[in-house]
DNA sequence: GTAATCCCTACTAAATTGATAGGATTAATA
DNA sequence: TATTAATCCTATCAATTTAGTAGGGATTAC
């Protein structure tokens, strides 16, 4: 399941993204138009920030805006930053590899060869889509 | 994140595979073959019984079959009973739609969109292999 | 200086996960 | 028929994660 983390994050991008560039936009007007809880909501955007993806301005008229052009931000790095890694499994994650405790052999492993092509199928439409495709910009 | 009982089950499942379709398995000699939990795995073979993908046997020299051919054996059949619905959210659910509360129009909701492909490209890949993939009988 | 805004830490309730415990039921076989 | 070996079933539990809430500190525009 998608957490409710990750959908808020996106919608919230997706709203900045509309908003155009000339002036950051509140957490609170995000907030109420997208009906999403403000403090809730302030921890993921400062999460976005910290990433890189999102820029801020402190004080009165303060706000969010992005780093980078929409059609530059790609969903591998925005679900990575919202939702953790891509991968089901750790055994196939690509930027956090673990080993399985219980797999001797992962490549016998009958799991792990199921998880890589979920997870290369999934990486394929991350990869292709960016913040212009989720928000018509 | 895959869980431990859908991890543990497709382990599972393919073990039986491997035995061939002669005796059914006990659940203990999967649990010490593969390194589950035995109490663990006995409620999710039960659930895999339950759900008509494995039959079973009680009593001495009992226990768990195939009801098919692993080649008849879908991902797409095993993922939804072990691990839940495909989709990351309820609204682009085949098999368990919900709307959603926040969203006034799904039609509109970039995060719809955007799911809906994660959902089909992941679709896709489970209906494209069986057990017999995943046990390589 | 005041109001608006982001920033940060800590806390909490509810749900989910990953089990464990204990026994009831069923079937083979000596 | 008694024993043993298996599945079946219900209940409980500890740890973790999720989805927030609370309260205030720091910064900036006016």
């Amino acid at each position: 399941m998608l957490s409710k983390k990750t959908k808020y994050g996106l919608k919230a991008l997706t709203f900045i993204a509309r908003s155009g560039d000339d002036v950051p936009v509140q957490v609170s007007v995000i907030a109420k138009s997208e009906q999403i809880p403000q403090k809730f909501l302030e921890s993921i955007l400062l999460t976005l920030r910290k990433s890189g993806i999102l820029g801020s301005k402190k004080g009165k008229h303060g706000g969010y805006y992005l780093r980078s052009e929409p059609s530059e931000i790609k969903m591998t790095d925005v679900m990575r930053v919202l939702e953790g890694p891509i991968a089901m499994v750790p055994c196939v994650s690509l930027n956090y590899y673990e080993k399985c405790d219980d797999c001797p052999d992962e490549h016998k492993c009958s799991v792990h060869k199921l998880m890589i092509e979920v997870r290369d199928s999934t990486l394929k439409v991350f990869r292709n889509t960016t913040l212009a495709d989720l928000s018509g910009v």
